[in-house]
DNA sequence: GACATCACG
DNA sequence: GACGTACGTGATGTCC
């Protein structure tokens, strides 16, 4: 049957139905396995609801669904940023395109796409090939880009709004007729598609001038006429940037086509066809209402598997008896062989210690599959090292540790391997020591970060009990405890062999639940883009460490001692008797009990609480509670700083070297421990000079960079407060600006302690301001602090909707998100009591100390490409600051590149409303930089 | 190993 | 209407 007249041909916009699908459901997946599948479900929902509503008089006789191929087109050769502001399509409707495709085959509906051109072209050359044959054509779809083809026999149909629009409808939504639709589009373009036109003028104007002019030719011919000098001056100026917006909104009614319009021509549906897509989908409502519309019987579609809760990957047992020890290179050779089979493997390094930058390697493990694994040893001494004599000498059954390196080296570095690991950076930083790059990787502890965050830790053992049901083998019966434990190197190899095969075993088995699982839960992009390239960046910064002096601590803990030694003689006299300055309990008896002191309050345990605000209130009146502040100020100074970090300096670098955790704390900050250099003293004059001790090398200098105010902006942008959005653009003092706004002073009137207050309550609104806790801190009445409170909700509404908001989210997802996607559990919202009190002011601050997180976390990853040409390197992170050390001459470039990094550290994944901005210092120590 | 305390953002 | 409350961390010393 040749199309001609009579005939009546229906082109479905393809990709128009898909994102309607997918924004209009919530993120469904397959039960089975997880995929997503909501695109798809509502996809072949719209589909079969087209079917049955096309069957009367008017049905069509030709019909097909148009698709988009492949992201460039012609178009991009005109003007290369066509489409350029377009968001990444979602990382779950991704998997879902090719499905629609075959939905569309099993509906037996012609599928058409071509590459390099849009689905609009497609749709265009047809539409004008049926008018030409006589025929009819109805475009399913609202698309104002097709509007210019409607008209003699071509129509368009919005199957949402259920109505047609002809002629009169264009008119109505251009203020001109079909053929004059591209002049106006030319002109106002196009924000969506990022069609320039002619700026200030939108569709109205545009309309009015094209109907007086005529067309567009003839208004840029006249330009001159126009009585507006702005808009004449407009359309002079961008005369060619008009044309070219033209060439952009106008259709390519000659696309090559491998198929004519006969092709297209209506079929029934294979009823067993269509059924088996739609109960491999595992659609049941659907696949039963269209079975019943076939009169056909429905397919059965089995109930998933028990996930994800209990997963029982019972499939292969453990067993450690089965896992090899691979002694020399023929077996090392099989087991490379495998990899290779199957492109990845899991890797796992003993050492003889916890300590990256001093342990030795020990031995290796891998597995292949679940059960199927192995352990290298290449150090392991004879014996356990408690014989007296000839401890140093090697096990049997090891080949030399350069002979083993020199086979597993190239698949280590081979980037068609994907190496498998729990907690990457550990295994990263020791291979790094013998010059070994691992590369690609996958960590199971980060994908179990960006999926659970918050509901509980991601070490092996909690990992392994929760997915597989399974108990690793404790180290500790192997090693050992107090001071007769032992290495690993000194475990016997039949123990050794059991216990590190089954860490590589164990974490194979994760990572075959876990990375399917990051695409259910909508994570993936957090992982690949916040989490996992971060695990490089930080084993560099803290394979580099901080320099810090010795002698400067050295000096400073023995002046410490001194005062400290002083401060007691004196505590003793005042409470007239000797006691232990360091044990609360003593000084709560001596303040409550022995002097009779008010305000003793017992807590949980019995004991008087004597922390510092409670000696602080105290010190006004009496000596030795100041007495004992000093003296812990001290304490703690020299304890944790000046005494620790010397024990910290490594011995062969002369740096101090912490260590990151990535996926410690809830929110997506990271952690410093052993030791903790995000502590560092600087809020009290004395504790400030502990950094003077943190130095750059010779001939280098310390540059420290730091966001200013980064969680008051990310919440002025996601509370979306005017006010506050407008002080930070004009670069306003912003507690001075919420103390002008809440208390009614002029900025240039304001004091320090009506400031003092504003800022106290812009930090309380972070952590989810009460009135109760805004009136400890301030010391004021709880009533005065609600007033305040009060107030603040009221000169700035955004704020209490925010918080309404979050906590609404959280108590019905059970988790809520950074503007990076991140997901924060917070699963006792939905307790009673004070739980839930915590939960909800977690709940509303996760978002924002979350995306600062996410924020630094993105600049860190840029940071090393962006200063690669600079002798500097990045030293340390904490929170909303980066420290380097750069060669002395070079500082500048480096505050210029890393501030530029930094400061777009958003883009383009996220458009803040308010920029970011970051301070800079340089200095011989941290002191000076800071 | 729990608890209290205090250092940081 | 009472209940307890600022958010996120890590290290140290005391005491059981």
């Amino acid at each position: 049957m040749t199309f001609g007249k009579g005939h009546h041909l229906h082109l479905i916009d393809g990709s128009a139905f898909i994102f309607r699908a997918y924004h209009a459901l919530p993120p469904l997946t397959r039960k089975s396995d997880g995929l997503p599948i909501g695109a798809v479900s509502g996809f072949c929902n719209m589909l079969q609801r087209y079917v049955e509503a096309n069957t009367g008089d008017d049905a069509p006789t030709h019909v097909a669904v148009i698709f988009d191929k492949g992201s460039h087109t012609f178009r991009n050769e005109m003007y290369d940023q066509y489409k350029a502001n377009r968001e990444a399509m979602p990382e779950d409707l991704r998997p879902q395109i090719p499905l629609t495709r075959e939905a569309t085959i099993a509906f037996n509906i012609a599928c058409e796409e071509k590459e390099g051109f849009e689905a609009d072209d497609i749709i265009a050359t047809l539409a004008v090939q049926a008018r030409a044959a006589g025929g009819r054509c109805t475009i399913i779809s609202s698309d104002k880009d097709l509007m210019q083809l409607v008209g003699d026999g071509v129509e368009m149909f919005d199957a949402m709004k259920n109505t047609r629009i002809d002629r009169e409808g264009v008119h109505a939504k251009f203020g001109v007729y079909p053929e004059s639709v591209v002049d106006v589009q030319a002109l106002a373009g196009d924000s969506v598609d990022n069609v320039p036109g002619a700026p200030g003028i939108g569709i109205k104007t545009a309309a009015l001038l094209i109907n007086e002019y005529g067309d567009l030719e003839a208004l840029l011919e006249r330009a001159e006429e126009i009585k507006q000098p702005k808009r004449r001056q407009t359309l002079i100026d961008h005369a060619e940037q008009i044309r070219l917006s033209r060439k952009l909104v106008l259709l390519d009614e000659n696309t090559p086509l491998d198929f004519t319009l006969d092709d297209l021509e209506v079929r029934e549906p294979d009823p067993e066809k269509l059924l088996t897509f739609l109960a491999k989908m595992e659609f049941r409502t659907l696949t039963k209402r269209i079975a019943d519309a076939l009169d056909a019987e429905a397919p059965v579609i089995a109930d998933a598997p028990p996930l994800p809760d209990a997963p029982k990957m019972a499939d292969v047992p453990f067993d450690a008896e089965q896992y090899e020890h691979v002694g020399d290179t023929a077996a090392l050779q099989k087991w490379i062989n495998a990899i290779y089979e199957v492109g990845y493997v899991a890797v796992d390094t003993e050492t003889t210690g916890l300590d990256e930058m001093t342990a030795d390697l020990v031995g290796i493990s891998l597995a292949t599959a679940p059960g199927k694994a192995c352990y290298i040893p290449l150090i392991h001494k004879a014996n356990r090292g408690d014989d007296l004599f000839g401890g140093d000498e090697l096990a049997e059954g090891q080949m030399p540790l350069e002979e083993a390196l020199k086979i597993l080296t190239p698949m280590l570095e081979d980037p068609a391997i994907l190496k498998i690991g729990q907690n990457m950076k550990f295994d990263a930083k020791i291979f790094a020591q013998i010059g070994i790059t691992v590369a690609p990787f996958d960590d199971t502890m980060l994908m179990s970060y960006a999926q659970h965050a918050g509901l509980h830790n991601h070490g092996m053992d909690a990992l392994s009990e929760r997915y597989l049901n399974h108990t690793p083998i404790p180290i500790k019966p192997l090693l050992g405890s107090g001071k007769s434990a032992i290495t690993f190197d000194k475990v016997p190899l039949a123990d050794a062999v059991k216990y590190a095969a089954e860490d590589a075993d164990i974490t194979l088995r994760l990572w075959q639940y876990l990375k399917p699982q990051l695409h259910t839960v909508q994570v993936t992009k957090v992982y690949e883009t916040l989490e996992r390239p971060l695990v490089p960046v930080l084993a560099a910064m803290e394979r580099s460490g901080v320099k810090v002096d010795r002698d400067t601590l050295s000096r400073m803990s023995n002046a410490f001692a001194q005062k400290m030694a002083g401060l007691e003689d004196e505590l003793y006299g005042l409470a007239g008797r000797k006691f232990n300055v360091g044990s609360p309990a003593q000084v709560g008896e001596i303040l409550f009990d022995e002097m009779g002191l008010e305000g003793g309050k017992k807590g949980k345990t019995g004991k008087y609480a004597t922390g510092a605000d409670v000696l602080e209130d105290l010190a006004t009146e009496h000596e030795l509670p100041a007495r004992v502040l000093d003296w812990r100020q001290l304490s703690k100074l020299k304890s944790t700083y000046t005494d620790a970090l010397q024990d910290h300096i490594n011995p062969d670098t002369g740096r101090v070297h912490t260590s990151y955790s990535i996926a410690g704390a809830s929110t997506g900050r990271l952690a410093s421990t052993d030791p903790n250099l995000q502590n560092i003293p600087i809020r009290s004059e004395e504790g400030r000079r502990i950094r003077e001790a943190f130095v750059a090398e010779e001939g280098k200098t310390l540059v420290a960079l730091d966001y200013s105010q980064i969680e008051l902006r990310i919440l002025a942008h996601i509370a979306d407060i005017p006010a506050l959005k407008e002080a930070f653009a004009r670069g306003d003092d912003i507690h001075a600006m919420t103390a002008s706004e809440m208390f009614d002073v002029p900025m240039d009137e304001m004091t320090s302690d009506i400031r003092r207050r504003a800022k106290a309550i812009n930090f309380g609104v972070i952590y989810g301001i009460s009135g109760f806790g805004l009136a400890r801190n301030l010391r004021i009445p709880r009533a005065e602090a609600q007033g305040f409170i009060d107030r603040y909700f009221e000169r700035f509404p955004g704020i209490r909707t925010y918080m309404d908001d979050t906590k609404k989210f959280a108590k019905e997802h059970g988790y809520v998100q950074t503007l990076f996607g991140r997901k924060i559990h917070t699963p006792e919202i939905a307790s009673k009591g004070p739980r839930a009190g915590f939960a909800a002011r977690a709940a509303i601050n996760a978002p924002i100390q979350g995306t600062a997180a996410d924020v630094i976390r993105r600049a860190m990853i840029r940071m090393p490409d962006a200063i690669a040409d600079l002798p500097a390197t990045m030293l340390l992170q904490v929170h909303d600051e980066l420290l380097f050390e750069v060669e002395k001459g070079s500082e500048d470039k480096l505050i210029a590149a890393a501030r530029e990094v930094m400061e777009n550290a958003n883009d383009p994944v996220v458009k803040l409303d308010v920029k970011l901005t970051v301070d800079a210092g340089t200095g011989a120590n941290w002191a000076e930089a800071h």
